[in-house]
DNA sequence: ATATATTTTTAGGCAAATCTAAAAATAATT
DNA sequence: AATTATTTTTAGATTTGCCTAAAAATATAT
């Protein structure tokens, strides 16, 4: 597989899991970076390959050929992201691009002496989970923490936006996977929360509490 | 810089340690496994980005630049070869193709910290020299062990051919980097040697010898 | 239900990296 | 020095992945 179809297959993967229809090529596209033509020419060559099912008109989706080699590539850059914060020392607003690169590189045997490495991790450092060799995520329950009702306490276990900018923020308010979460009021005027993170007290946006995972305890 | 142009600067580089003229259009066709006309064509590229110089039939060489930038595919090469081993527990004859692979990852962060992560170090799993940040290399004064002299004793520090084939050869015969070597006869008609690795007396065909360094003691 | 807007596909092209086959330059031989 | 052999370059195609612009299909709105 080539470089680029890896990336459609894993743009792809990531579109599925909201849409439960078959995925847009716009949307595709918008994800990829590129037009929608692209998309259409590409999505052929993978049908062909039967990585995806593909009819005119109607979107795509992977097949379970498709859908597995999309988890491996999802596998293998979350678990470069362990490695790169765990091993490098690099923060969690840093690794993003360098896994886009470590994901495509081609070894079975690599991929899972690192998972062997790292203690076989079953999320990475923005709280997604990793796939196992074979594919199967262990799925977690966790809520947004905009859904939580008032005085519900919880602990903060990923984010739903994890492009740098967010994460860079979320590191000056010393809010970071483990931190406890509790809701002291909401105001219903913006959506906003007063809360305790870690036992201190501060003001979240609405924008904000609705790109935090938390799981309640 | 492309994966291709990358393979094309390392290909001169390597060449251009044994010949001290231009770089011949075939050899490096017959290195990268490719077609003399292809060669041509990326030279030119290569020249227009002022990373070789090249004059029609004169065969090329690389600029400080285009050096320094086969230096560092070359030490994120042998860093990664280190990290495979000494990390993943990959044995030396099977670090190469995962290394070429993972060489044109694109990242200096990424590259130095995995340097210091390693302690920086200066050989790789086959005893070849890792360039610095700078593109510094520490040259050591080793030879072929089949230009030793009777009685001569000598470590192991390197091989010059790092195929599968002979290193899994020297696995057999427990000849490892930092075996004593010792020569207690030279056998004229085939230039085989017996020899004591270790204290443990051997022969030693002339083919294996001349792709052993030592360093003598 | 028809008209309008949006999405998707097709058609035709472009750039990168490769190839084959032929031509040109250089090297080797008699 | 002239001929032959080898190496290198050019010319013209091919493949992959992408593009723009136009056409076709689907979705939305009046």
């Amino acid at each position: 597989m080539t470089y680029s179809e890896e990336n459609y297959l894993k743009a792809i993967y990531h579109l599925s899991l909201f849409q439960k229809k078959g995925v847009n090529t716009n949307a595709i596209a918008k994800m990829i970076d590129s037009k929608a033509s692209s998309v259409t020419d590409m999505i052929k060559k993978l049908a062909e390959k039967n990585l995806v099912k593909y009819q005119k008109y109607q979107g795509v989706s992977l097949t379970a050929e498709g859908l597995l080699e999309a988890k491996m590539i999802v596998r293998k850059h979350r678990l470069w992201e362990v490695f790169l914060v765990e091993k490098l020392d690099f923060s969690w607003d840093e690794v993003h691009d360098v896994a886009e690169e470590l994901e495509h590189i081609n070894s079975e045997k690599l991929i899972n002496k690192l998972d062997a490495f790292l203690g076989f991790p079953t999320e990475d450092p923005h709280g997604d989970p990793i796939p196992n060799a074979k594919g199967e995520i262990k799925k977690m329950d966790k809520k947004l923490l905009s859904e939580l009702k008032l005085n519900q306490k919880s602990i903060c276990v990923g984010v739903k936006d994890s492009s740098s900018n967010f994460l860079k923020y979320l590191d000056k308010q010393q809010i970071a996977l483990g931190s406890t979460i509790e809701i002291m009021e909401k105001e219903s005027f913006d959506a906003s929360l007063i809360v305790l993170v870690n036992g201190n007290e501060m003001n979240i946006s609405h924008k904000i509490a609705s790109n935090l995972y938390v799981k309640t305890v």
